[in-house]
DNA sequence: CGGGACCTCCATCGAAAGATGGAACCCGGA
DNA sequence: TCCGGGTTCCATCTTTCGATGGAGGTCCCG
């Protein structure tokens, strides 16, 4: 089965991460990092240049674009790549864009070595594998629908906890602001709280936004 | 000057940052990795062993102890090495306690390896080496003593924080609702910022409360 | 083809929150 | 002793929020 060997791009703003995954990853047999990118616009170009079977993509990156986007970006194209991310961040508002832009699986980097090895193989295979924090997330968003908030809704949430007013979340999303009330009233029956603090406090709790 | 090689000790929780600080740490020529520790605790217990000059101390780890308390631990001791925070953290809460513990210097994970080593031979000799982000932070401090919130404040911020509408943190507080907006008026002023969530947002991000 | 989420927008009304400009008390230090 | 910072309280006025109860639109799926 396993002729060739499996290409990696290994994308994440930290040079000593990149290391790391370059040690971890080169003592494999089969397993061959042929390329780094330090911003995830560069990770988006070197995906499109060819050769790479699996891109290792952080989620945040100092500057630019984010992860996401740059995992959108890659896996729009024919033939490309595999997207493994590989952070730190685990909650819904990371995790949840990142899958929908395509990422084969996502895992946390305080994985150990043989599980980051196999991961890798897995997603070569286009399979997934999930970190199981993650996992657990998805999981009890299946189980409670109801309390899970939509995409818009977590989108309006986030901003709102950085202290915008409605009608500057109105502002930055192009909406009015009757419909960002109309958004928070129904993440407050949601969340069970009647306020917007309370509201940011409830959903922090939860991991649904980041600290 | 550079005789014996400096010792290292690498504590963090990620075994993707041990490789990577090891990976760019050997390639330097006088600096030896001896040890790794992937709890605070063990971190501790190996620095008490003797036989290390330096440790790259991460702050958070999964579980238990935090890379402060460790800190302060190791430093407590005679002739204990040098404690050098390596993180990604950067707010004041992080900040603060590292120093006050006793660090002799604060990096980013973000930094270039030659920064990295750098800072490594200057904390072996005992200076302080910053992070520009950090030592911008300080001195943000040292300017404007203003900023600070005093006990009292900080007390109705963070029940704010919880989601209390002003009336709950005056019946929490034994205030009335306008002393609470009082309080409220001048942490806005010293914050600069004209909204609760926003006022929670800000103490957030400098650290000043926690989450 | 229908539901059923999801997203968008509307209007009105009462309730919080914020702005403003005070005032009084206590306490510790110059 | 007086001064300043911190804490508490007050009243008024404006703005923003939140509650309520719709309504029309898209898109996907059974």
């Amino acid at each position: 089965m396993s002729h060739a060997p499996i290409s990696l791009l290994l994308a994440d703003d930290h040079p000593v991460v990149r290391a790391g995954l370059r040690a971890v990853l080169e003592t494999e047999p089969g397993l061959v990092v042929v390329a780094e990118a330090a911003t995830a616009e560069d990770a988006v170009t070197r995906a499109a240049e060819g050769d790479i079977d699996v891109v290792l993509m952080d989620l945040r990156f100092g500057k630019g674009m984010g992860g996401a986007e740059a995992t959108a970006r890659i896996t729009a194209r024919p033939g490309a790549p595999r997207v493994l991310i590989v952070t730190t961040y685990d909650s819904d508002a990371d995790i949840l864009p990142a899958i929908e832009a395509g990422a084969t699986g996502y895992l946390l980097k305080d994985a150990p070595p043989e599980d980051l090895a196999a991961a890798v193989r897995t997603a070569a295979d286009g399979r997934t594998t999930l970190a199981p924090t993650v996992a657990d997330r998805l999981m009890n968003r299946l189980r409670t629908p109801g309390t899970a908030l939509t995409r818009r809704e977590t989108e309006v949430l986030a901003l709102v906890a950085e202290g915008l007013s409605n009608q500057a979340v109105g502002d930055r999303l192009h909406l009015t602001e009757g419909t960002v009330k109309s958004h928070l009233a129904r993440i407050y029956a949601k969340l069970d709280v009647d306020s917007r603090t309370a509201a940011v406090a409830a959903a922090t709790g939860l991991g649904i936004i980041r600290r």
